[in-house]
DNA sequence: GCTTGACCTTCCCATAATAGGAAGCGCCAC
DNA sequence: GTGGCGCTTCCTATTATGGGAAGGTCAAGC
């Protein structure tokens, strides 16, 4: 299997295997020609990686997941540690932006928003909120 | 008024005030030892630079805020239209990272996260929910 | 056997926003 | 007049991804 029907069967671009093979991530054997070679347990770990990332897991963190993944004596523990810490990073992120969703949405509503020039977003912006 | 004292008053480093400069985002006047020099004004637009971006506008959305801010004559309508753009992104990307988080959390409950080497979550990443 | 087109290779560049550092000069206080 | 801080420019790194150029390879059709 070349890389682009590893592509396709990963939903992984070309372009992203080779990077993940250059960081270390992946390996991939060579042909007679130099063309990169994919088995299907390739397969299955590039689309370890995209579920992962899916989840949106750094790249750092899917190396270590893959490999627990590889490394049929695992401790679960080790998995459980990283996931809750992804999701607790996860669930900031989430909680700021919507904090400032809502303190961008909340100016906006006293925005009238016609061709008028008076704005309260761009007061605000302006130097109100100080800190 | 230097480049530090304009950080100092601005809360934005002066690495990033040279920065927005070289992107055109803002202009500094420059002293007789080729120094950036500063006005109050200046040091208004940084604090307005510093507000969009804490509401997590994109420094290209910042760039046409200040425009409009610039503008006296301006039309609240564009303002608050890019702001309820913006509302919209950071509202969906909230909701997406909060999704992860959840099917997330979800396979860490699965997981009892000892020393035993089974465990859901590298399952679940394992292919469980191609896609 | 030669062309064509699809595929592969490597290498460079770009994105967005921020930070760290090096090398060199200016300037003020002591 | 010197030490130390501040300023200058330029280079590099981060994270994950994509675009593109220049060239090699392979299979199919004529």
């Amino acid at each position: 299997m070349n890389i682009g029907d590893a592509a396709r069967a990963s939903g992984i671009s070309a372009k992203m295997i080779r990077h993940y093979e250059a960081i270390g991530l992946i390996s991939a054997g060579r042909g007679a020609n130099q063309y990169r070679v994919y088995a299907q347990a390739d397969v299955a770990e590039l689309r370890f990686i995209r579920h992962a990332r899916d989840l949106g897991f750094p790249l750092q963190d899917v190396k270590r997941l893959l490999d627990l993944w590889r490394n049929r004596a695992r401790a679960s523990a080790e998995v459980k540690r990283l996931a809750l810490d992804h999701v607790a990073a996860l669930e900031a992120k989430a909680k700021s932006l919507s904090a400032m969703a809502e303190s961008l949405r909340h100016l906006t509503e006293h925005c009238h928003g016609d061709e008028r020039p008076d704005c309260p977003i761009l007061e605000e912006l302006g130097g109100a909120f100080s800190s």
